[in-house]
DNA sequence: GTCTATAGTTAGATAGAC
DNA sequence: GTCTATCTAACTATAGAC
C-alpha cells in the first residue's frame, strides 16, 4: 500500500467520482461509470481504495470541503469597526466560496441522499470557531443592535444566496462587474441595504423577540 | 381513463414519489419503492399514469412549483415608495416560499440529476413577468442607484438564503422570533443593512461597471 | 494493486389476464 | 385500471489469479 501508483489511482477515482456525481447525481452514477471514467479501471480496483460507494462519497465530501481554508482566512481578518471587519471578511471569504462551489453542490447531494449526514459532521466541527469569530466582530462598534443569531443568519444566508445566484446567473450578466466589484457591491448591500437612508423606517431591535 | 379511482391513484403516486425523492434522492428511489409507498400498488400500475420514472419526476416538479401562486401574489403588491413596495412584496412572497420549500428541494435534485432541465423550462416561463414587476418597483422613489440586475440578484439571493437557513436552522433558534417578525427583520435588513448609518462609507453606484 | 469473472440482487419497463 | 409474472439490463460487492 501507499505506492505511488496506488496514490495516483486514488486521486483519479476521486476526480472521476466528483465529475460524475455532480453531473448525473449520486444514485444514477455507478461504480462501473466511475471506474471507467478514472481511466478504464476495473470495478474491483475501486474497492481497494474505498470500502463502499457511500464511503467514497463521504471521502470526496471531506476532501472538497473549503472549511479549513475559510477558517484560516477568516482568522487573519482585521478591522477597527464592525463594518470594516465585515467588509474584509467578505473580501477574503467570498472568493474561497466561489472557487469551491463544487462543495456546495456536493452538500446538496448530501442533503438529498444522506439527510445531510456528512454536512452535519462538518458543521459540528467548524461552527464553534466561526461563532467565536462573529462574537469578536460584535464587540466592535458600528452595528445596529441586532440579536447575534439574527445577524449570523442574515450574513450566512446572504453569502449562500450570493453563491447560488453566482452559479445560475447567465455569464453575460455576471461579467457586468468584475468579481472584486461584485464583492464590494455585496458588502455595501449587507452593510447599508438598498434603500436611500433619507426616509425614516421601522427600527431594527429586539422588540419582536418571543417571550 | 379519468375515473375517480384512477385519479386517486395518480395523486397517491405523486405524493409517495415526493416523499421518497426528497428523503432518499432520485436515483436511490425505485419505481417499486414508490408503488409500495403509494398503497401497495403494482409497478405496472404506475406506468398507466406516467410513461417513465423521469416523466414522473417532471410531472411532480411542475405540480409542486409555487410560481403561479407567487406571481399572483406579487401582482397584488402595492406601495407608494420602493421600500414600501419591497416590504409588502416580501410579506406576501416569503410565506409562500417557505410553504413550498419542497419545491426548492426538488430543484436541487433537478440540478444534480437533470442539469436543471426542468427548472430552466419553468424559469423561461416566469422570469419575464417578474422582471416586469421589478421594473415597476424601480420607477418608485427611495432606492439607491443600483443597477437593476444587481438589485434583482441581491433580492433574489437574499430570499434564497433566507429559505435555506430557515430549513437548516435548529428549531429552537427559528422560534426565537415569530415568522412575521423574521420577515420584518429580513425586510429591514434588505432595505437598511446591518450597519449603523452614522459613519460614511463607500457610495453604492455604477462606478465599477465594466466598460 | 489491478485484473477477470461472477455471485446475488435489484432496477426500469412490458405483456397479458382480469 | 390494476394485477401477476417476467424480460433484460444494470447494479454493488466479492473471490481469486497475476
Amino acid at each position: 500500500m501507499n505506492s505511488v501508483r496506488g496514490e495516483q489511482t486514488r486521486k483519479d477515482v476521486l476526480q472521476a467520482a466528483k465529475q460524475l456525481f455532480l453531473t448525473q447525481g449520486y444514485g444514477s452514477t455507478s461504480m462501473r461509470n466511475i471506474a471507467k471514467a478514472a481511466g478504464n479501471l476495473s470495478v474491483g480496483s475501486l474497492y481497494n481504495h474505498f470500502e463502499s460507494k457511500e464511503q467514497l462519497f463521504a471521502t470526496l465530501f471531506q476532501e472538497l470541503s473549503p472549511h479549513p481554508l475559510m477558517l484560516a482566512a477568516a482568522e487573519t481578518v482585521q478591522g477597527e469597526t464592525a463594518p470594516d471587519f465585515i467588509r474584509h471578511f467578505l473580501q477574503k471569504i467570498i472568493p474561497i466560496v466561489l472557487e469551491h462551489f463544487a462543495f456546495v453542490e456536493m452538500a446538496q447531494i448530501d442533503a438529498r441522499e444522506f439527510s445531510g449526514k456528512n454536512m452535519t459532521i462538518l458543521l459540528e466541527k467548524y461552527i464553534p470557531a466561526f461563532a467565536l469569530l462573529f462574537g469578536k466582530a460584535q464587540t466592535l462598534s458600528g452595528l445596529k443592535p441586532i440579536p447575534p443569531i439574527v445577524f449570523l443568519r442574515f450574513v450566512a444566508g446572504s453569502l449562500l444566496g450570493f453563491a447560488f445566484t453566482h452559479q445560475f446567473m447567465p455569464a453575460q450578466v455576471r461579467q457586468l462587474l468584475t468579481e472584486e466589484a461584485w464583492i464590494e457591491q455585496f458588502a455595501n448591500f449587507i452593510l447599508d441595504g438598498v434603500a436611500t437612508s433619507a426616509e425614516p423606517r421601522h427600527g431594527v431591535n429586539d422588540d419582536h423577540l418571543n417571550p
